[in-house]
DNA sequence: AATAGTGATGTCAGTTACTGACATTGGAGA
DNA sequence: TCTCCAATGTCAGTAACTGACATCACTATT
């Protein structure tokens, strides 16, 4: 048996999803997220950088997602890679939709969230653009390429966190779709 | 003669944007800037909402260029509206190129001031979807052709800024014919 | 001309996110 | 048995931001 209870990260951050859900991102602070956890503020700050950062956590692993799917993707356009990595991320979120869900109600409730959730965005589409780069794809094609997939992400993610239960690959398709047409003209 | 000298605002935002350039962000404190702009801090906080936001205060005319071109565009696709707008703001943006720089410079140095930015652009892509809407563009065509006219631009923009010299205007143009190499891969 | 606002500022006290320095202690290994 | 370590605790401090109330040149009203 251990000095201390163990899983410290997962009780805080348990702890702070329910009282962010409870009472509002900013309602809440630090020291009743630790109460809640049974530590104290400081070793939160040991656990997350900052208050936000726990509804970030799985990051690395959402852009691997792109990345991976991106290269190794056969030969082709870049939006063809891209609209691997797009169903690879829709594969991924689709079977935890509500948890998904629930952290988007906290952070479309909160501009200092929302500015954090774009950064993470910002971040996925130039490794988008990186992973196409190696690819072979020259600038400014990659960049644009990168960022274009990132539009089809967010539109699509925002229609399906909104629609009552349509899957979120055949919205990516819809989108792919439409990106055409909208491109095209 | 009025009991304070005029120009609060003005002396605040000069103030720190020499205190940014000079020490960094996150080096500045918020009385420091008053105290250069012989102000105090709770004045500040008056003017400013917090201590990134002056960064960011044109960006209701910086959207606005994007709308009205795209208001008063004349009838056809959703792209060439959102071409106009583009343009309208990359003539802008040419002649304070010196001034865009400085403050780009500052903005990439710290994290929350990229993470302000791109809420910003955020809400840039939201208000070209709306005045697509306007014109009759229904959804999801709407918000994709406005998140690609801000792809387009943000991919533009960070080109200027890295290029010597290269006119805006240009780099638009380029943009956009590669979007359309792009998309229709 | 006296009076009564008003608006931009100052003053002050408080909350909270976050940080650095140092103390504590159960358990793993020498 | 001894020593070290990793995860936590304790404490003191900085700085962003907020609310409540005071000040006083200027302006409008009577």
């Amino acid at each position: 048996m251990s000095r201390w209870e163990p899983g410290a990260e997962e009780r805080l951050s348990r702890a702070a999803m329910e009282l962010y859900s409870e009472r509002g991102f900013d309602e809440v602070t630090v020291a009743q997220i630790a109460e809640r956890a049974d530590l104290t503020e400081r070793t939160f700050f040991r656990h997350f950088g900052d208050k936000a950062e726990m509804l970030f956590g799985g990051g690395g692993h959402f852009i691997a997602l792109f990345v991976d799917a991106i290269a190794s993707a056969p030969p082709g356009p870049p939006l063809s890679a891209i609209s691997l990595g797009l169903y690879a991320a829709a594969a991924d979120f689709e079977p935890r939709r509500p948890f998904v869900l629930e952290r988007q109600k906290i952070i479309n409730s909160h501009t200092d969230l929302m500015e954090r959730e774009l950064l993470k965005l910002s971040a996925l589409a130039a490794a988008m653009s990186a992973a196409l780069r190696d690819r072979g794809v020259p600038e400014p094609q990659a960049s644009l390429a990168g960022w274009t997939g990132l539009s089809v992400f967010h539109t699509s993610f925002a229609t399906w966190v909104s629609s009552d239960g349509r899957s979120f690959e055949s919205i990516i398709t819809e989108s792919l779709a439409e990106l055409k047409v909208v491109a095209a003209g």
